[in-house]
This record gives structure tokens, sequence and C-alpha cells, in this order.
DNA sequence: GCGACTTAGTCTGATTTCTGAACTAAGTTG
DNA sequence: CAACTTAGTTCAGAAATCAGACTAAGTCGC
């Protein structure tokens, strides 16, 4: 139906906001001719609209931009109990949303996702028909054909065909990705990333996560596995970890350790907030425990732009307070373990992310394929 | 004058092998009437040639396969001294070779590599309409479009424009490429990498340097710095590096420090193989320097394989003695710092690199962009 | 305020490109 | 050796694309 210059169009004006045909038909590098006729059936379709004119000398150039009602998805997040449903339009925007029970049975778990699609269809005012497809966010690891969910050891789920699960009931296509790919999903599509080609984002939460984007497009590695920082050694001499090597990153950086050494180390503390407010206060144990986590992170990131030199670092966290010792410590560690030269030219951003967040980055992967003429 | 299309061509047979003509129709997505139109006239202009015919039912099909006459590549090696330039068919097979003196000024260096040009054009009887362009590699940093040398410390030379200098008086396209990137350029082209699409390379020479490629292509950073791992924190107490920070890769595996540290160790050696036979002869500190090099590298890729699950990992050397305890020890550490799953599907190969292979790496980059359609 | 000018976007006939289907080629199989 | 199978070519018609003419909608200078 629609052809490979429609979807280069299409992702062109996400990228970049909106555009004229001119500057379209030059990066696809058509003639005006030809691209009055892609614009005009994208505009038909309803996945197009011009908005405002801009004003040079001669006539006003009528600006594209993507229909937000030309195409919904829906996003849902299992990272948080109970797990969000979201109906999300073409521009990002969240139009509805629903909370639906986070059972570890998997069929049971379909059954509620599938459940809540009427709802929010009905909520958001959506047609059915402009539902265009699905994705799921999950902390655990996904097969190459992001269908599967492989291991997520929070869910307590292996080898589980979750997208076949979920698409059977709803008859959407649908498709399951890791919790930092699809955020860096969504900081491409609808984030800071989105006119950025090569960067990473990494994810610290109770786990510890990255993904990169090569080249404009999400790298998923040979096994799904890139951005697998958890188990990177950043102390050679250090504890053991529960995948059985020594030193890993989540044994020291992940909020789950961090609060974990808080609570042996005596420091009352249920969140970062806390452990920093103690470190603010003087206590000597919860200064080293965030030196020692920030510095470990910093190292792992560090090696991170050493080895792939990415244009920008995301990091994304879901405290309060992110801007006390720890990320200081993590900047530090970063800046000492980076070439001056590189790491004066790799931009670091540091960004809290919520429930919302997560919906829209699962519902971003849905976006992506559509967007890459896969659905 | 050749479309997009007939590139896809050539770099599928490149790839992949000799090919029916079907096969291609299927793999670029176009009938067999079109596939009939590209074949011929990548024939015609003696791009590609039929070689045998396979036989299954019905009529036997004739497989395409590149025609190494076709066109050819001037590679130029700045990794030894004298400077080796090869000329190159467009199958990789080197069919003449000039020693140029390593001159550091850079434009006598150009003359050079500019007078060596017509004596291989002779002596490989080449017609000088097929030398399509020229690639030079160097150890250092190149900027992004592959034209200017950055830094290079081994040759002294800073912001360089190499391949302006070069070009102008060969009138050839010219590209500069980094020393591991153009190896991992041969590798894709013609060596183990061809059907790989992803996969890191690692140079252990005087320096180390690694490349990698992501999505069939190579990935050269947001600054061209991807793959520049020499200055990786491999120990958090080491020693203070060139480079101002503190224990970097390079301090400590590269061939440079550690033919310095056996020097001050009192271990009379002057290559690799000479630290082998001593650690073997029972020599505690060669044993020792062999340990912390090889542990260090070993480290180090474990880092790259985590962060980003590559395919392969292609280690490449020119030393006699690579199988000895320093390899082991690498891949050792390798196996203890990858999650086992992961380290257990990438596989890592070593192989020893000649002259020879330097020059086809630097011929690769031309040879590559000849087959992206941008010479 | 109006003609000259500038640039955006559409329309149209010509051209290029691609395809489907018929056809030729070159083998195997029974 | 006739029947069959599959590879590759040819060719007429269909589809996509382009160059250039044309229309649209503004600004600029006087």
């Amino acid at each position: 139906m629609l052809t490979t210059t429609h979807y280069q169009i299409l992702r062109h004006i996400n990228a970049g906001g909106p555009t004229t045909r001119a500057e379209l038909g030059a990066h696809v590098g058509s003639s005006k001719a030809a691209m009055s006729g892609f614009t005009r059936e994208l505009l038909e379709k309803g996945l197009l609209r011009e908005t405002s004119t801009v004003q040079k000398q001669g006539r006003p150039s009528a600006l594209l931009d993507l229909k937000p009602e030309g195409a919904y998805f829906a996003g849902v997040s299992i990272m948080s109990d109970p797990a969000l449903v979201a109906l999300v339009d073409l521009k990002g925007k969240i139009v509805a949303r629903i909370d639906v029970p986070r059972d570890t049975d998997p069929d049971v778990f379909a059954d509620h996702v599938a459940n809540a699609v009427p709802q929010l269809l009905e909520t958001g005012k959506v047609p059915g028909k402009s539902l265009m497809g699905m994705g799921v966010a999950l902390s655990g690891l996904v097969d190459q054909e992001q269908a599967n969910c492989i291991k997520s050891t929070i869910l307590g789920w292996q080898d589980v065909p979750l997208a076949r699960l979920i698409g059977q009931r709803t008859g959407l296509p649908t498709f399951v990705e890791n919790d930092a790919k699809s955020l860096a999903l969504r900081e491409k599509l609808f984030g800071e990333a989105r006119d950025i080609g090569s960067f990473t984002l990494i994810w610290l939460g109770k786990g510890i996560g990255a993904a990169h984007f090569v080249h404009d497009r999400l790298y998923r590695g040979a096994h799904g596995g890139a951005g697998e920082i958890a188990h990177c050694t950043v102390d050679v001499n250090g504890l053991p970890c529960r995948c059985g090597k020594i030193g890993c990153l989540d044994t020291v950086a992940s909020m789950i350790a961090i609060l974990e050494t808080a609570r042996t180390q005596g420091i009352g503390a249920e969140s970062l907030n806390d452990i920093e407010t103690a470190a603010a206060r003087g206590s000597s144990a919860a200064i080293r425990l965030l030196h020692r986590a920030g510095s470990a992170l910093g190292l792992a990131i560090a090696q991170i732009i050493q080895i792939n030199d990415p244009q920008m670092v995301l990091v994304t966290h879901q405290e309060q307070a992110f801007n006390g010792l720890f990320a200081a410590v993590m900047q530090q560690t970063i800046e000492a373990n980076v070439l001056p030269r590189l790491s004066g030219d790799t931009p670091l951003r540091i960004r809290g992310v919520d429930n919302d967040a997560w919906a829209l980055g699962a519902a971003s992967v849905a976006t992506h394929s559509f967007l890459n003429g896969s659905i």
C-alpha cells in the first residue's frame, strides 16, 4: 500500500518536525512532482496534515506534520505493579490509560491486556481500526523476533511467547521489548534523541540496562543481549553476583544492590533519596556507599564511551534524588576514565522517567515498526 | 550510471559468493525480467561474469560472480616501514606491490605514493581506467570524512589532509582509514566476516585498536573514535598512561608496553615469542607479565562482548607466538567476565596478519566505497 | 496599490522503469 | 525420446517518475 518512500517521509517528519514538500523531496531524492503525489496520498490516508505555513519570499510553503489521529498504538508496561496499558497517538501523546493486574500467569495477564483494549479505545474516543499495533515493555531478555520473553527474573518468566498470547486475543501486531531498549525507542521517536543517529541509553532501576542506537537503528545484538551491562565487570576483586561471576556492575550500582547495602550498613533507607539525605547529614557509610555505586556506574559508562563513541549518553532513572552525590561521583568517574577529547564531546544527559514513560516506550516499539513499514 | 540495485547485487555476490539470477531477484525484491536487465548491464560493464552452472532439475542456472578484472583498487599501508602500496582486484587479490619510503613529510610521502601508481599498473598489467580508487591505512585517528589524519603519534602527524594530498596527485578518489577499521573492512569484504552483520575486530600491535561492524556497516563513532579501546580503563589502580589517565589498556597490553615491561623486568625479549619462551622456561617475571597483559586484554574484550553482544570477535595480531600463555589467559579472562550464555555463543577467532593484509585492508576501504556506490 | 518578482506546489505529456506472461533454452526423468 | 522442469530472455503493457509549463500566494519597490 505505502511504499518505502512514504515511510521515509513519515520518519523524516517525525525526526525533524514539520517540513515542506520541497525539503522532503531533497531528502528522499525525488522530484517535486513525485513528492506532490506521495504527500497527497499520506494526507488522504490521514497520516499527515498541513499545519502552518512559513514565509520567506515568494509563495509561502505549507508545513507538513504527522497527524496525531492518523494512527494509534497501545503500550503495555510491565515495569510497574499494577501494569499500565496506554493508548498513544502517532505523535506520542498518551490519550488513555488503564491499570491492569500484573498477573504472573502469562495467559491470565494476556487476558487482562486484551480486555483493556476496548476500554482504552472508548475512553480515548478512538475508532478500533486506527489502532495499528501494540508493544510490551518488560524487564528481561527478549528474543530476536521481539516476540518471546526469554527470561525475566522479576516476572519469573522463561520462554513465554507473550506477543503471540496477546496478539491472538487482540488481533493486533504485537511486539515485546526489553526495558532499556523500549525506553531508547521512546527517546528516538519522541524524546531527546530524535535527531541523533547513534546514542546509548542507560537505565538505572532495580537492575541496570542499556540500549544502543547505531546509524539510526536500534542495535539489539547478536543474541538480543546488546546493552546488558548489568554484568559488566567493574571490580575484579568484587562481590559474587547471582549470575556466577565476580564484581558485576549489578552487585554494586543497581538500586536493589544499593538499598540492600544500605540495609546491611544500618542506613535506614527506602530510596536513593534517603541515602543522599544521610550522606548530606554526614553519614560516612552513606557517603561510602554512594561513592562506590556512583563510581561503578561511571566506570561502566566510561567503557561504553571509549568503546562505542556515541553521540550522546542518556542516563534514565526513577529516583527523586538523582542530582546528589551519586550523580556527581558518576560524572567525575566518567570524566576520569574517558579520553578528555572524547568526554568533552560526548554530552551526558540525565532524566527521570515515570510510569507513563514506560507505557509510551512500550507503544514506541509498535510505532517504530509502523514507521518502518513492518506492520 | 549504476543504480542502487546494481550495487546491492554486487555486494550480495561479494558477501555470499556466486549466485543465480533467480536468487538475486528474490534478494533485491524485483522480477526475473528486471534482474535479467541489471545483470546484463553489469556483465557488459565487466563487473560480473558467469562462472559455472548448477544443476538441480530443469535448465541449469548460471552462477554470477564478481569479475576480478572488473575494477582495481590501490591500498597504501603505512603500518610498516617502508610503506607498502598494493594493487588489488575486485575480488581482493593482490596483483602487484611496491615498497615506498615512509617519509614523515606528508607531501613527500604523497609524491612517493603517486609515483608508485603507474609502476603498479604496469606490473599488474592493469589499464589505468580500471583503477577506481585508493585507500590508505594508518595508525591514528581519522576524521569522519575519511579524508584527514587527525592525529597519528607514530607518524608524528596532526591534521594532515592526506586524502587530498594523494588524490590531487593521482586523480583518484582517495580515502584514509584507521588501522583496525581498515582491517575490519578487509574481513568484511574478503575475509571471515563476509556474511556476518555485526562483529568486532581487535587489533593488537604496537598499540591496541578495535573496530565494530553493526548491521553490515562499519560504525565509526560520533567522532571517529569507536573502537579506540586502548584507553579503556582496565585497572583503576594502574599505571599512568601518556594520555593522562590511569590504568589504560594501552599501558599493560600493547606490544610496546609488553616489551617495555619485559625490558625493565630484565627479560631479554625482542618479541612476544621471546617472552613466551621465557615463560615456558619458568621465568616467573615473564609469566607474571603475560598474565597481566593477557588478562587486561581479555577483560577489555569481555566488556565489549557484554556491552555490544557481537556475533563474533576477531583478534588480529602480528606475532609468531600468539598461541601461548598470553592467548590462554586472555581467553580465560573473557570467559570469566562474560555471562556464560553469551560467552558460549560468541565465537572468538584469532588470526595473524602480515604486511599484505594491511595493504589489502587499505584497498578495502576504497573497494567498500565502490560497492556502496560512493565512488 | 499595483506591477514585478520570487518561490511553493500542481498538472501533464513524455520517458523511464518494471512487471507478467509468453517464449526459448537446457537440462533431467522414465 | 517424449514429457517434464526450471532458468533465463523478450516484449508489450502498466506503473512510476520526471522536466517543464503552469497556477498560487505571497513580498518588494516605487
